[in-house]
RNA sequence: GGUCCCGUAGUUCAAUGGAUAGAAUAGAAGUUUCCUAAACUUUAGAUACAAGUUCGAUUCUUGUCGGGACUACCA
């Protein structure tokens, strides 16, 4: 248990003895106290005045001293400055953490609470590469994956891939109309890169045949109904429905030729799955969910056959959930996914991790599944994150303003290498040791980058202005970590050795973060939130570098004071890493 | 039109209703005979506007102004 957690619980008794009533952690605020005032953390008295009828100064002043009396293992000292009651920790308490945990490479994590999580992220369309925005979804799916383990869950980490749909059938008619039988292997481009450039050529002939009919006095809805182009991509979608056999077999190679480049991105960035779902396998899901709506009377049909569902009384629309030809919509597809997953793994939550561009159609989601009564309907949760915006707006594949992933992977590992060779410290390092770096900074860089921002935010990236090395980022914090191993490497670390019982002013700040770090990974979980970890590693690095400028750890004044500092550095450097691989960033040794 | 989101230093981001609004970067000035200067130290700089609730508001409420998303028998 925290500190945190043993104040908060000890106020609540102290206040009931005291007062002789009860209370709850909810009746006060416990703070970090600020760097001015003495003290480690602080009651926040304002909230009890009313109640007590006291003066914060007297409650402050009953309350300090029965803590200080009930718990001096805990609580040495107390200080009341306007209404706040600051607690002074005594050393014994941190170093007492320290020897407890300074080799334990699992600080921070909980163990196995018996509950199951699917985390559905990525999802991506088979007829373009992935962009920036694909960049932030991955590594936000991936890091709350990793967070929910560290707190314990059983995580299973999904995709689906949107394989089939009239957008696919645009890059087939595409191809089969401007490629001449070309492929990725004769052009010597990657896969989805290849796909994804006659998903463009669709759009471009589509224009130009709309602006034609519209020349040629067309109204600008009809032309964009009967382009030629578009006629024969809605037949090319029915003839794949029918399992045409040369529409399976273009289908399954432009596929194959997107896997196999999505293989390489997925490789590079380390995002994988436990489960992937196709939607040609799924789209048919929603027939079931259908019937069962109608039997419940939540559907309804219409005289065309159609089917809808009206949810005006929750504030939305009316919502078809099945086409007059008898196909399913999208919504109704994922909400029989959404009950398969539950069949098939008994989850006890399902997350989304989806762009706030889908919160109505999750929304909509939710409130189907919870109008059918499905079991899985509370389980439903959508981590809805800020779309990745370009100065200029918003990134479009269609129109070609999209920061492309594999081009800023290569972008990030080429920066990354010019740093290091500037700063050539690593020069003894072989090919592959070297290559393996660079792409740990630049992967490091890229992937802090986003996910240090609250993922609810929008974030704007301006591609003029390249991702940083310095600061606030990826590599500051595996540099912190290198420049600790580099030390260890040299000094030696005895077991069993007294640490004393002084702490420098910089020791135990530094102490006191590491003391949080267990508290900081539930609360990463309780908001499905990795920027918490972010802020988290990057402070506690900042202030170990300042203790670093400050003291030397091999020359310290005695060998006591240099073994406190030596676990002091290997507890930080495990808690970095630790914080970091929540991250999916790795840390090196040296760079 | 309807629903929802967002306006914090030049820029990119922080701040469960709490103390003098934090960082990073860009700017200015410094630190290397001593554990890795991708670092450290100092300095200057911001809550769009107006009311309200509160002991206390960047945070909650309302209005104004500005920006964005969604609102397909596409997926």
């Amino acid at each position: 248990m925290s500190i945190l957690h043993i104040l908060q619980k000890n106020t609540v008794e102290s206040l009931g003895l005291l007062y002789n009533q009860d209370f709850s952690e909810n009746d006060f605020q416990i703070n970090q106290t600020k760097p001015e005032f003495e003290g480690d953390y602080t009651v926040v008295l304002f909230s009890l005045v009313k109640r007590l009828k006291l003066s914060p100064d007297a409650i402050g002043n009953q309350l300090g001293a029965h803590l200080t009396k009930t718990y001096p293992a805990f609580f040495t000292g107390f200080n009341i400055i306007k209404g706040f009651l600051n607690l002074s920790v005594p050393n014994d308490y941190w170093i007492g953490v320290l020897q407890a945990n300074y080799q334990d490479n699992c600080f921070g994590k909980h163990p196995m609470n018996g509950k199951k999580v699917m985390v559905e992220y990525s999802s991506p369309n088979t007829n373009k590469p992935l962009h920036l925005g694909h960049l932030r979804n991955n590594f936000l799916g991936w890091s709350v994956a990793e967070i929910l383990k560290a707190n314990g869950y059983e995580v299973f980490k999904s995709c689906i891939v949107n394989d089939r749909g009239i957008h696919i059938c645009k890059s087939m008619i595409a191809w089969q109309r401007f490629a001449n039988g070309s492929t990725p292997h004769s052009t010597n481009t990657k896969g989805d890169h290849f796909v994804g450039e006659y998903y463009v050529k669709f759009n471009n002939e589509y224009k130009r045949e709309v602006k034609e009919l519209t020349d040629n006095a067309m109204l600008a809805v009809d032309a964009e109904k009967n382009a030629p182009i578009m006629l024969a991509t809605q037949q090319m979608l029915l003839d794949w429905e029918a399992g045409k056999p040369d529409v399976m077999e273009l289908w399954k190679t432009m596929n194959n030729w997107v896997y196999e480049g999505f293989d390489v991105t997925y490789k590079n960035i380390g995002s994988d799955f436990d489960k992937i779902y196709y939607e040609s396998n799924t789209y048919l899901l929603g027939k079931k969910i259908v019937e069962a709506g109608l039997a419940k009377g939540v559907f309804e049909k219409e005289e065309d056959g159609s089917v809808w569902i009206d949810l005006t009384a929750a504030g939305l629309d009316r919502k078809i959930v099945q086409r007059k030809d008898g196909t399913s919509v999208y919504i109704t597809q994922d909400i029989g996914l959404a009950l398969q997953k539950y069949e098939e793994y008994k989850i006890d939550q399902s997350i989304y991790v989806i762009g706030d561009e889908q919160n109505y159609h999750m929304k909509v989601l939710k409130l189907i599944a919870e109008k059918l009564q499905l079991p899985n309907a509370e389980n439903i949760y959508h981590l809805s994150y800020g779309m990745v915006e370009l100065p200029s707006g918003k990134m479009k594949s269609r129109e070609g303003t999209v920061v492309d992933a594999d081009d800023m992977v290569d972008e990030m590992v080429a920066t990354s290498k010019k740093h290091t060779v500037e700063l050539g410290k690593v020069k003894d390092f072989t090919d592959e040791e070297l290559e393996s770096l660079y792409k740990t900074i630049g992967m490091g860089a890229m992937k802090f980058y986003l996910l240090r921002v609250d993922p609810k935010k929008k974030m704007i990236f301006n591609p003029d202005e390249s991702i940083d090395f310095h600061g606030f980022t990826g590599p500051f914090v595996q540099y912190t970590y290198a420049r600790i191993k580099s030390i260890l490497r040299k000094e030696q670390l005895l077991e069993n050795t007294s640490t004393g019982r002084d702490l420098l002013k910089l020791e135990r700040e530094i102490l006191v973060a590491l003391e949080q770090y267990p508290t900081i990974i539930s609360q990463a979980a309780k908001d499905l939130n990795p920027s918490s970890i972010a802020n988290y590693v990057f402070y506690l690095a900042k202030i170990f570098n300042s203790f670093y400028a400050e003291h030397s750890i091999a020359n310290a004044e005695n060998e006591t004071k240099k073994q406190l500092r030596l676990q002091l550095a290997v507890m930080t450097a495990n808690t970095l890493k630790s914080g970091m691989q929540l991250l999916g960033i790795q840390v090196p040794e040296r760079m």
